[in-house]
Formats: structure tokens, sequence, C-alpha cells
DNA sequence: CGGCTTTTTTGATCTGCATCAAGAAGTGGC
DNA sequence: GCCACTTCTTGATGCAGATCAAAAAAGCCG
């Protein structure tokens, strides 16, 4: 556990962004980079506070979320191990968190300084080609997104999101591992839980899949794929 | 009219993307640059075809849209004269275009070389910067468009959007003169026409404004800022 | 102007999903 | 192993907004 924290050199090797960079650079981010450790519960940052890092997760799970008004809470996004978050928001006018960040269990984040990013950002042409491939990856996740919540309903949305996490996409039969709780998911897709459970429920009577707590077994694979929303 | 074609230079310079380049660098992209010109419902470009150019709107009014499956379409955008659009397929790896783009008039289009474009962004780190910026600003007015679709109701997304309209934030009232046909502006809103039309007149109702044709007239814009969704 | 298309409105009805409420089934602590 | 707690499921009911159908209004053009 407590090596990481002397390895901050290494984890920013692994870290899409940073694996451009001259040895000389990534010495000077890692003096600027911070391992940090949260507690299950723990707030990493919240919407609307100023930013002046950004972040890549060693391990566990972190909950990025957004909330109304009223007080409901959307998931935007869970993040999972060896994946950045918040590294758009250094180009912002008003650099502040667009959303709220949760550990959902103990988790291990590095945390980059954003002033000393950006100085590297402009002494690597590298480095910018590749922060802009993942910002215009993230562009094409959202527009996908925005399709999914207006052009499908919620069965689509699962199902689509069951196939997703199938690897071997030729398959007959597939098992699915959900990796946070289904209220999560279920927000996750803009689904209420009840809603989810249901839903569920109708594809297991329709001998589509079964269910046993997390693990979902899709006994028809390619039926659930022409199944889309009817 | 015509005298557009003669001043590529002059329309990327307005280009805000341009606008750090080089006088010879600002050569080279006109050499590879032209101006389009679009009647009426032109197909510009479709969803999922190759993207070799990028683009900046001069005059007229162009629809981005998404299909579904099932044929629904949905208006992701309007763009409007002096926007670029497109430009964040340079980036992707499978580079098409992740919409469909149709002129809603007749229209003049900046057409820039992909290629050409990425050659310059190379050797400029001012234009890197910029074009960082732009994704960032896109991706931030993505994060609300998914927090106005799965947070917000229908009548709480119509009345947000006028109260966008009025430049004079702390008038008490407001002329808002929609930029398109309700029929777009609703899809644009992820509303059916019908709905649109029933909330403005449940919203007039309720003396907060009145409709006339495309000119809306808000009548108390501090009680419809309170508004929301009850 | 008068006939044409297109856009917008209105009414009646339907439905997917939310909400509320209450069990059931897991999960963890001591 | 038992109790408290969270997560998940199930049922009953309600409502926002979709859908279908058709009238009304607004543009358009020869």
């Amino acid at each position: 556990m407590t090596n990481l924290r002397d390895d901050i050199e290494g984890e920013l090797r692994k870290h899409i962004l940073f694996s451009a960079l001259t040895p000389e650079q990534l010495v000077l981010t890692a003096r600027y980079s911070r391992i940090l450790r949260l507690g299950e519960g723990e707030i990493l940052f919240q919407q609307d506070q100023p930013a002046e890092r950004f972040f890549r997760l060693c391990s566990g799970q972190i909950k990025l979320s957004r909330l109304s008004m009223e007080g409901t809470e959307h998931v935007i996004e869970v993040v999972q191990p060896g994946q950045p978050f918040a590294e758009a928001v250094l180009f912002m006018k008003k650099r502040v968190f667009p959303v709220n960040a949760e550990a959902l269990m103990p988790c291990e984040v590095l945390a980059v300084d954003s002033a000393i990013f950006l100085q590297i950002l402009y002494e690597s042409r590298e480095t910018c080609f590749r922060l802009m491939a993942d910002m215009s990856y993230r562009l094409h996740i959202f527009v996908n997104e925005i399709d999914n919540l207006t052009l499908q309903n919620a069965t689509f949305r699962l199902v689509h999101h069951l196939l997703q996490q199938i690897d071997d996409c030729k398959a007959k039969t597939a098992d699915v591992k959900l990796v946070t709780s289904k209220q999560i998911l279920a927000s996750r897709l803009s689904i209420k839980p009840e809603t989810f459970s249901r839903i569920l429920k109708s594809l297991s009577k329709k001998g589509l899949l079964t269910v046993n707590g997390r693990i979902i077994h899709i006994r028809d694979v390619q039926g659930l794929r022409c199944f889309g929303s009817y």
C-alpha cells in the first residue's frame, strides 16, 4: 500500500497524458503530484469548488455525480482504476469542478497540479495531442450518451450497457459482473432503482438472462442484441 | 456574396481556432480551404461519413442531428454564423462525422482541410491551446445538457432556454425571437412539438409570457426564473 | 387573391416510468 | 448467530409526456 507514495513517478508514467514526457518533465510533475488515500464515502471534491488539480484513479472506485436544484443526484460516471478524470477542467474559464467526486470504496488517487501541467503542455506538443485525443474521445462519449437519453428508452439503455460489458462480442452467452451496486448503475443509466429491477425481471422472464446478485448471466446475447426497445 | 470566395483568408482570420496563426500558416491553410454554398435542405455531411474537413459557418443556419435506429431524429445543435463545428472529430480514432449536418436555409460554410490543420496544430502551441479550450467548453456544455435531460422536466428545459436567450439579465421583461421553427427547437430540447406548444400555452395562461409567432414576449422574467418545474 | 404546403395548435387517449409504501434479501459488526 | 442496516424487489397508483388524429393558422407562389 504505502509503497505507492514512493512511486509517484511510476504512477505518472502509467497515466496516458504523461507518457510522452521527458524524464525532466516527469520529475517536475512528480514533485507537484500527490497520492491521496480516501476512505469509503469520502468526498474528493465537490461541484463548483475551485479545481487546482486533476486526477487519475490508481485503485478503488470514484463516483462522479451532479446535483439538481431540488437535490436529486445523477451519477455521470463511475471511474475505474487507470482512468483520468477532471482533466478537461484545465481549460475552462471558471476553473471549478463541474461534478462531485466521492469514493465508493477505499481509493488511491494520483493528484496532479494543474498549473504545472499547463506548463508541461506548453512544452510538449505530444502531450497536447494526447490531451486533445482524450477530450475528443470524451466528447464522442457524451454525444452517444445524449442519444441514449433522448432517443432510447430505459430497457434499451440497460441492455446496451450490459452488451457493452461483454468483451467477446461473438459469444452466444456471457456473464456480466456489475461493478457497482444496482442503485448506482441505475442512476448512471438514468433509471430509478425500482424500474431497473423490474426491467431485469422482465428480461429474465423472457429467458434472455438470469440474475444472481451482481452477476448477470446473459443466456442469449444475440437475442438481447436484437432486442432494442420493444 | 461571391466576394467571400475571394476572401478565404479573411474568413479564416475570424475563426477563433486560426486567430493565432502566422501569416505563412494562414496562407497555407487558406490554400486548403474552401467556401461552400448550400441551398436550403442541402446536406453538408452525414453521420459516419469519413471526415476530411471541419467547418465554420459564415452565414445561414446548420442543423446538427442524430438518427436513432428506428429513424427518429434528434437535433443536437443549431449552428449559428460564426460558430465552428465538427472540429473535435480531428482526434477521433475513427475519423467520421458523429452527426448529420443539414442547411436550414441557404448557407456559406468555410471548410478547412483536416490534415493541414493537424500539421498547423503541430507547429502552433497557441492554436493547440485554443482548440483545447474549445473542446473543454463543449464538454462543459454537454455535461449541462445531460443534466437538463436527466434531472429536469420539459417545462424547465423550455424556460431555461428562453432565459438563456435574454441578454439583459436584470430586465423585468424581454422579447425573445426564436431562431428556428418551433419544431426544430422542440427537438433540440428533446420535447415533442405538441408538448412544446402546450407548455407555451400553459406558461402564457399563467401570465408569464405571450406568444406571437416566433416572438415570445416574456412579461415576468423574474417569475419565469423562479419557476423551474412546479 | 386562392390554392398549396408547412407549421402550429388542440383534443382524446395511452403508456412508460416515477412515486409511495412495504416486504425480502443481503451484508456487516460484535 | 442475531440484530441493525443497507440494498433490492414487488405491488398499487399517479402523472408527464408520447402518440394519434385532425383542425387551424401561417407561409409561399404563380
